[in-house]
DNA sequence: ACCGATAAAAAGTCAGATTTATTCGTCACA
DNA sequence: TGTGACGAATAAATCTGACTTTTTATCGGT
């Protein structure tokens, strides 16, 4: 499931990153790389590469004579994928819920307006299979099935805009959404209304209606907002 | 100005990550970090945490008897800003500026309506500071004065909007304004009707007035989507 | 009280030895 | 002829220990 696990510098890491994401050590601390490979029985080599790692997320920063320093966290690389698994899995999972859902509320109506030009005949199909699949599990608690079909939903949505930049937040939107059906809300079957909104927004990208797409999607990201206690703008 | 310059890992990684970024190895192409240390005459551990900061880029997978392979691009952690600087000095700059400019526009629009609801007064004072600076070097062929204070305004607009994935973007609309100014189009003065929309975007965050401040903002980044040709949805 | 030399501390770098996992070729057996 | 198991080759992964470099703090002299 995690993508790190392989290999002992990637336990390592899954271990420490969490631990810091988590605010475990507060900004300006500093750790030793010889201490920190004594504390996981880890050569230094192995422990060098995994500070090199968090310095790349700029999640600590490591200077010499004085040690690796952790940085406040307005410095992370929170859309790095890894971070973003890290905070969901910390105590701060509300906050960075919130986060996420109102970023996915600014973005995705602009990809679903793009999606409506752009979108193949296939992704056209994926899109239409996907909303039926939500409906099929709509009711009767198949929250997992409904979860998934969802996902791919908003998956081909961001795909088919045809930007880089959004197709990069499938798996951002995959995680909200699965926090959301697991850990918060949502315990019985979805909102109809919801769903039909997916369908009609399936049928808008099919008609390359632009408009009616962004619009459609800005009522199912209002929703989420909703959802999560966040006043609408 | 780089981030990276300290250490000799990080002017391997200088050099070695532009190079994939722009495409230099196909994907699926291999290296052996035995040549590639070699070649930039650096010890294995040197080359082996380079490697794995590209690797927590999503950029390389390093397997066991294969080598480091380059993945495609469709995998790349393209909100790494380290990768975004890599990928706007390269050759397919007018594609990345591109892909950002889209960005902006769905963000943008989104973090100055919360802007309006969550500045704080001194936010506020920044912003008409900012907004003046840019009047002030709107004529005159004053571009790097203008473009500081352009840079610095909606910097403001998206820290002040609260959202911590808002505010990280700053970093990545000032590399999109400086793009424009120093290497594309506007080489006369800057439009006196966005130098405009962005006073009156001071005024309507200081006024709290949320859904102006929103709607100045879709007028602000549509206009930057028109300078690069890119239909308006 | 100020300034420069010195020493210490921790990261940075390197090279060699060892381990481990993966792939590929070969050979036996069905 | 095809399939599967065994083994050798290979390249990354890891460990180790020594050496270098940079930064900072301390100490002594003026």
């Amino acid at each position: 499931m995690s993508t790190t696990g392989r290999g002992l510098h990637g336990r390592v890491l899954d271990t420490l990153g969490p631990e810091i994401t988590a605010g475990g050590y507060p900004p300006g601390s500093v750790l030793r790389t010889d201490e920190l490979a004594q504390r996981f029985d880890v050569s230094r080599s192995v422990m060098r590469e995994v500070v090199r790692v968090l310095e790349s997320m700029h999640l600590v920063e490591s200077r010499r004579r004085v040690g690796v320093t952790v940085l406040p966290a307005c410095e992370w690389n929170v859309y790095d994928p890894q971070v973003i698994r890290w905070r969901l899995a910390g105590a701060d999972r509300p906050r960075q819920l919130r986060s996420l859902t109102v970023l996915r509320s600014a973005v995705e109506p602009v990809a679903a307006g793009l999606a409506a030009r752009n979108a193949t005949a296939e992704q056209c199909a994926e899109l239409t299979e996907c909303a039926l699949g939500m409906v099929a599990h709509s009711r009767g608690h198949k929250l997992e099935g409904y979860l998934f079909h969802d996902v791919a939903f908003h998956r081909v949505i961001l795909t088919a805009s045809g930007n880089e930049m959004f197709a990069r937040l499938g798996d951002v939107v995959a995680e909200v959404l699965a926090g959301r059906t697991h850990h918060d809300v949502m315990f019985e079957d979805p909102d109809p209304a919801a769903v039909t909104l997916h369908v009609q927004l399936a049928e808008a990208v099919r008609a390359r209606d632009a408009a009616r797409a962004e619009k459609l999607t800005r009522e199912i990201t209002e929703g989420a907002l909703q959802e999560l206690d966040i006043l609408a703008p």
